[in-house]
RNA sequence: GGCGGCAUAGCCAAGUGGUAAGGCAGAGGUCUGCAAAACCUCUAUCCCCAGUUCGAAUCUGGGUGCCGCCUCCA
């Protein structure tokens, strides 16, 4: 597998550290707020990371955070009148709704940072006493220039940093580029107890830290969203680094922007959808098939009408997908001919395209046409005719490798109750005598009830709209 | 000012040296009682210029345009 590495700016050959297992950390989301569509397509990106790995037979355990404390919290808390707790426990329980929605896989620990502050707080004291931070009146900073490799992930120099930095008022750098590890309290804000005073850590820090307990020294893939490159992770690495003297993460991936109109979607700038407005209007998988349907680093404009075509896009692969359940009842059980051993053939020849296609740094655009090339295949050949083993193992095969990219979750054969299936019995019979306005109205009434009715060669075939 | 990314048909999007995958939309056709689905056919020389090469969307140089990071932000 090939993965592109933001540290040395080009795809390499992947290994996992140790042996069989993957470790995963993705930054998450700041739990302030409901999530955007922009921070959607990285938690997206991060689940069919994962997925992929664990179907080519990887361990892979999965982290991601909840950042809980921070300037944003703070602020959103006192406007709302509740604590920061009370927040984060709200808008982590509303993130899972979405995510769930997106059928995105929960990780295997979704640390909090407030629940790590005393290892945060072990953290500091280790870099402290190596002499890679210091105190000031009860804020801790990092000395970015005492790290030697400072700049490497974002590919700045340190004069040129220090030209774009910036010092907060009542900050007490040393160095415009130092950052704070940990910030003293002021009036009105949550602290714990340390060892420099009362405070709360700063926000690079728990990343390193809950990274570092959960997964070890140096983790596999390390990834979030493009703007954390800098300052976010270019000082986790330095913490990191600096504290355990080991590499910290062996690979760095970063998911592309999400823009509107080609501009950043962001909070700041007010230009963002959420994704809980985006489900009232279309199926969340709509949305998970836009996200995938490009390469992963590249930008992508979101809009209303690319909603749209991926909704007609992906509903050629559901109906593909209906259409294999009913010749599935209808199909002969026999062994496969000739022409169906062909085809069996060019269909394993699809799904190998669709795996190196993954294997090429996540090319989830490649393999979703190998799943097109696939259903077409399908189309083409197989019929009521065809040997019902066929059928069955396209079926498998499609649900096998949507699967991989999330796809197909709502897939289930439709089940009818007796008054649906005595209506199409009867409009069946209606069509045998000709009847045909009695035909067309029982279709619109089924229609009416969610149930689209499609008469082919091999019977009638309904599915839900 | 420093660093970086992008530019492929009406729209979306793969392809990083051998003469343009896939999807959506559109047109025509086949099938069908109609509809739907499906199938077939049609629609691009890849932003511009120059260069390297037998050969470039793909490499090099120069332009143009758009975007991002350097400051909280996925």
């Amino acid at each position: 597998m090939k993965i592109y590495n933001t540290l040395t700016k080009k795809k390499e050959e992947f290994r996992p550290l140790d042996g069989n297992k993957v470790t995963i950390y993705a930054c998450g989301p700041t739990v302030y707020d409901y999530f955007h569509v922009g921070n959607a397509r990285v938690f997206i990106t991060f689940d069919v990371v994962r997925r992929y790995f664990q179907y080519r037979g990887y361990d892979v355990k999965f982290v991601q955070n909840f950042t809980d404390i921070d300037d944003k919290m703070i602020k959103r808390a006192n406007e709302e009148g509740i604590t920061v707790k009370e927040l984060g426990d709200r808008f982590i329980e509303e993130y899972f709704k979405d995510a769930d929605a997106l059928n995105v896989k929960r990780a295997d620990i979704h640390p909090r940072a407030t629940d790590h502050i005393d290892d945060i707080i072990e953290f500091i004291k280790v870099l402290i006493d190596k002499g890679y931070a210091y105190v000031v009146d009860g804020d801790v900073y990092f000395a970015a220039r005492k790290f030697p490799s400072y700049g490497k992930l974002s590919g700045q120099n340190l004069e040129e940093l220090e030209a774009g930095a910036r010092v907060e008022p009542g900050e007490k750098k040393k160095d415009p580029i130092d950052f704070a590890l940990w910030k003293a309290k002021k009036p009105g804000e949550p602290s714990w107890p340390s060892p420099w005073g009362e405070g709360r850590p700063g926000w690079h820090i728990e990343c390193s830290v809950m990274a570092i307990k959960h997964l070890g020294e140096t983790i596999d893939i390390h990834g979030g969203g493009p703007d954390l490159i800098f300052p976010h992770h270019e000082n986790e690495i330095a913490q990191s680094e600096a504290a355990t003297g080991k590499p910290f993460a062996r690979f760095f991936m970063h998911v592309g922007y999400l823009n509107i109109n080609n501009e950043k979607m962001s909070k700041s700038l007010g230009n963002f959808f959420t994704v809980r407005e985006i489900l009232k209007e279309y199926d969340a998988e709509v949305l998970r098939f836009l996200m995938v349907s490009s390469h992963y680093r590249s930008p992508i404009n979101f809009s209303k009408e690319l909603m749209d075509q991926s909704k007609n896009a992906l509903e050629r692969l559901y109906t593909a997908l209906y259409a294999m359940d009913h010749l599935e009842k209808v199909t002969p059980v026999r062994p496969l001919n000739k022409e169906e051993e062909e085809y069996l053939k060019t269909q394993l020849e699809n799904k190998d395209k669709f795996i190196e296609n993954m294997d090429d740094d996540f090319n989830t655009a490649g393999a979703i046409a190998a799943l097109f090339d696939m259903v077409r295949e399908f189309n083409v050949h197989l019929n009521e005719n065809s040997s019902r083993e066929a059928v069955t193992k396209t079926k498998d095969l499609v649900l096998e490798l949507g699967g991989v990219l999330g796809f197909f979750s709502k897939f289930q054969p439709v089940l009818l109750d007796e008054e649906i299936e005595r209506k199409i019995k009867e409009r069946e019979e209606a069509r045998k005598a000709k009847n045909y306005a009695l035909a067309d109205k029982i279709r619109d009434e089924l229609k009416a009830m969610g149930i689209i009715l499609e008469d082919t060669p091999a019977g009638v075939r309904w599915r839900r709209a």
